[in-house]
This record gives C-alpha cells, structure tokens and sequence, in this order.
DNA sequence: GCATCTCCTGGAGAACGTCAAGTTAGGGTG
DNA sequence: CACCCTAACTTGACGTTCTCCAGGAGATGC
C-alpha cells in the first residue's frame, strides 16, 4: 500500500468525517444530545439484531457500567427501550422506539442535505458506494 | 440527490469514520492523548499556514478559553508551542513541534496500517481519492 | 451448590464546556 | 498624543458529563 496515498486518503476521510460531525453536533445541539448518546444511538440500526448492553459496551470500547447510564437517559427520553433477552434472562437488549427511530432519521436527515456528498453526481455516488461497500465488507 | 442512496453513503461514511475512529482510540491510549488533544492536533497540519487560537476554537465549535486550556496541555508535553503572530501582537498562533509532528505522524500510521481503506487495491484507493477529492473541493 | 456471566448501584475522579472578568494589543478619532 | 472602542487571549470558578472501579443482585449451566 502506497504511503503516500494512504496518508492522503486518510485525511480525506478524517477531513470528510469532520465535516460531517460538524453538521452532526449541530443536530445535536438542536435535540440535546451529546456526542456518546449519538454513537448509541447510532449503533442501534433499526434493520439490525437488539444488541445486548454488554456489546455495546464492547463496541464504544468503554465500561459496561457507563452503557448503563446512556441507556437510562435514552430510556429516560423516550428514545429507547431496554428489553429482556427472550432467552437468556441475564441479558437486557436496547432497542429503538418509535420516537428513537425518528430522531435518529431527523439526525440522518439534516446531515444528508448539507453533507459534502450531496456536491457528487449520482453515478459519482454510486461509484462511492461501491467502494465504500467493499472497504468496509473487507475488514 | 435520491435519499435512499445519500442515507447509505452516510451510514458508510459513518461506519468507516467509526472504524477508523476505533483503531485512533487505540492509538491514543498508547500515547495517554484524549479525543480533543488530537482533534488540535489534527488540524495543526504541517504543511499549511499557522492557525490563530481563535480560529480553532472555530474549527472546533467551542469556546476560546477551551483552546487555551488545550494547547496549554499540547505546549506542556512539547508537542505544540505557541508564538507570538508576526504582524499582529494579540494574536497567537499554535505550531506543531518536531516532536508533536513526530507524534501526528506515528498516529497517523497505526491507523494507516489497520485501515478497512487497506484492503482496496491502489487503483480503487486513486479512484477514492479523486472522489473524495470533488467532494470535499465542493463544500 | 458453585463458578460464571450480565447488569445495576454508588463513589471518586478527570476532562471538557460555558460564563464572566481581566490584561494586552490595534485601530480609529479628536 | 489622548481617548475610546474593539479584538485576542488568559484566568478563574462552576457545573455537567463521562469514565473507571468495586461491590452486589439475579440468571445460567454444570
């Protein structure tokens, strides 16, 4: 791998990635939330499986005892539900409400009109996709 | 811009930020340096012109006297010096040192090498490059 | 029963953020 | 030059949020 073009591309994605946080904590500040219930709330894709609040922790590389309390406040929102597991009683799943999945989209929503993305043509898009899409399968 | 596609290019962008962002952790404990030490530190790029505090705290969305605190924290390690500004005797400018370069750089390459970006071949990371390139140009 | 796993609770601590003065430098204007 | 106003940075105090750590309750599997 070139050295060169790889530091370059990871300016590019840091650059970009910034660009987008800096929309994002916009949202953020509009819905009161911080930047730790974001990547939660984040983590939680509707389309996927409940993840259980020990793999969350695992995921934000943090202590189980701090999901607890992210979980709580989201919970204390209305944005999310903490679940039993159906067949491991020990385990709790955190899950999207209603209310979380909307936020979640508004959030999704704000930063998609003024991301720096929306400057590409839609076949540019696709092809962005696409190698996106095989960077990330093949980590 | 067709939603459904911008709305997964987000969640890629994200998710690669994510990934990316994970392994930076990693890389930051090693170093004892917190999130936003390094987000200082990554906009002081060596190649450009130097950035006045305040101009940070821009960039950054957040108060003056934060920026204080953190390139206090960054001079204190010998990473970073702030200097007096040729022309303009109230501002001051915050320049990496060798050292802080050193560390920017060693950062940069634990993140180079664990990347989902590394598993494209170099013609797909020039192909990334040159969108990601209109896009950010765009904004 | 015993070891293990998951989660909750409570306490301590650090880091970050905002707010309100205070200090020094610039740029006008008379 | 004297004056005033603005700008950039610093300092201090304060509160919030997040983080880790240790201990305890409940569930699981052997």
């Amino acid at each position: 791998m070139s050295e060169e073009l790889a530091a370059s591309l990871l300016n590019q994605t840091m650059s970009l990635a910034g660009q987008i946080s800096g929309r994002m904590q916009e949202g953020l500040d509009r819905l009161d939330l911080t930047a730790p219930l974001a990547n939660v709330l984040w983590l939680l894709r509707p389309d996927a499986d409940p993840l259980s609040l020990r793999k969350i922790a695992g995921l934000l590389h943090c202590d189980p005892s701090n999901v607890t309390l992210l979980s709580a406040k989201l919970e204390q929102r209305g944005l999310a539900e903490r679940r039993p597991h159906p067949r491991d009683g020990r385990v709790r799943t955190l899950v999207l409400t209603e209310a979380g999945e909307n936020v979640r989209e508004r959030l999704l929503g704000t930063v998609v009109r003024q991301s720096p993305l929306a400057g590409l043509t839609l076949e540019e898009q696709q092809q962005l996709h696409a190698l996106l899409t095989k960077a990330i399968d093949s980590a």
